[in-house]
DNA sequence: CGCAGATTGTTATGCTGGTAAACAATCAGA
DNA sequence: TCTGATTGTTTACCAGCATAACAATCTGCG
């Protein structure tokens, strides 16, 4: 501690916010959020709708509770997100016969074609931002967030 | 794709989502950033006010506008967090002689005191939280962590 | 059957953690 | 001395959640 403000290359010195696991996630999370916007436009889909989106086209019928649980979030925090996919045209709240509680989550044909699209400008982008990582860093990187997952998910 | 709604596994498997680094930084974040709520406790500081103060502690006599270039935010969204820090006490903001623009922050003794426990209770939760790791895993973690933010952040 | 309790989607409300734009005061340089 | 940059600050705004309540509906039990 106690090193002085002058110091230009702070980020070289051994600082105990640097050894932090949740502070170096941070922002790395951060750089990786920026390069998501930016990856899928202006008027593109937010992290949570492609989400949403990807998990509705794998999980077809899935029901808004459901979803919520397999994101993680609030049923309510859903609502907003499914509301913003419908308008869109991605995908539609469908009755289902055996309960009249549930609205199964189908997903259009565009909805489809447009989380491939999104699902592809991603990854190109991550592709290139982490083009400093060997494909073997990455898998590792993967393996390891994975396994802070399974300690916070169960 | 294209896999039912009834698959109770989604976690296993391998889905499109769950290949992105940035989906699951994400959820990675989300835990590790609930730990460190529980870590400081209801009344504890929020990670960006201990960041603050950390880097304060570190570098004393530290600008706003320095900090906040630091930290990766705006000056304005710094003034709540210098405010939070000066109303418990562990830090105050004071004049410099040289530029009447500036005003240094300087941490007290309690700032001191209470950036070095919070790091510990920190420290020790992420720990807890990551035992399933092996310390090599985390420094692995660390570097690549850090890889990420070098290509970010410049 | 009838009824208590759980579940679903939804609304309203509020919090956290930011950004963006404007502002006066001040500084630095030609 | 004038121009432009910088600093701290206020204000307004937005995204992304959580929480609590609600009616409608389902489930299981006696």
């Amino acid at each position: 501690m106690a090193r002085h403000a002058e110091n230009q290359n702070w980020k070289l010195v051994a600082s105990d916010l640097e050894d932090l696991i949740g502070y170096n996630l941070k922002r790395a999370y951060v750089i990786v959020r920026a390069d998501f916007r930016e990856a899928l436009g202006d008027d593109g889909m937010s992290a949570r709708v492609f989400s949403a989106l990807s998990l509705a086209v794998e999980f077809p019928n899935i029901t808004q509770s459901e979803l919520a649980r397999m994101m993680g979030i609030e049923r309510s925090g859903l609502v907003s997100i499914v509301d913003e996919l419908e308008q869109r045209g991605f995908l539609n709240r469908v009755a289902v016969p055996g309960d009249r509680r549930v609205q199964a989550l189908v997903p259009t044909q565009e909805g489809r074609f447009a989380c491939v699209e999104a699902l592809k400008a991603v990854r190109a982008h991550e592709d290139a931002l982490l083009d400093v990582m060997t494909a073997k860093e990455k898998e590792t990187l993967l393996k390891l967030l994975k396994k802070i997952r399974m300690r916070g998910e169960g």
